[in-house]
DNA sequence: ACCTTGACAGAAT
DNA sequence: AATTCTGCCAAGG
C-alpha cells in the first residue's frame, strides 16, 4: 500500500479544500490532470487516504454534491462532521453544493 | 507483465 | 424517476 505520487496529489487537493466547502471526485480528477474517468483513480487513492494525517475526506463527495457511499467513513457520522464545518444539508440528505461547491481557482 | 479491483461519472434502458 | 452498463485512470496482487 505504498502511497503513490498520484495518491499524494489527491491528498494535497483534499487537504486544500477550504472549510465549509465540498468537492466532487470528478473535480479532483480534473485538478490532477484527468479530464474524466479518473474518478476511479481518485477514489482508489482516497481509499488509502491517511485519515490520521488530517485528511478531510468527508469533504469529498460524489457528483452533484451527494455524499460518498458513506460506509467507508462511517456513514451518517460524515454528515455530522460536515455540519460542524458549516456545511448545510438538503432535506434529501445531500450537501448543498449550491453554496458549498468548491471550485479550484 | 497481466488481470482484478475501486470511496466515480455519464448515458442508456 | 430509478436502475444498469459501460468507460475512464491508477494501483495492488
Amino acid at each position: 500500500m505504498a502511497e503513490s505520487v498520484f495518491s499524494k496529489k489527491v491528498y494535497q487537493i483534499v487537504a486544500q479544500i477550504p472549510k465549509g466547502k465540498v468537492v466532487s471526485y470528478g473535480q479532483i480528477a480534473f485538478m490532477l490532470g484527468i479530464f474524466y474517468g479518473g474518478g476511479k483513480a481518485v477514489g482508489n487513492a482516497m481509499r488509502n487516504a491517511p485519515e490520521g494525517q488530517g485528511l478531510p475526506c468527508h469533504r469529498v463527495v460524489r457528483t452533484s454534491g451527494k455524499l460518498s457511499p458513506g460506509h467507508v467513513f462511517g456513514g451518517t457520522l460524515q454528515k455530522d462532521l460536515l455540519e460542524a464545518e458549516g456545511i448545510t444539508f438538503l432535506p434529501n440528505g445531500n450537501v448543498d453544493m449550491k453554496k458549498h461547491a468548491w471550485i479550484k481557482n
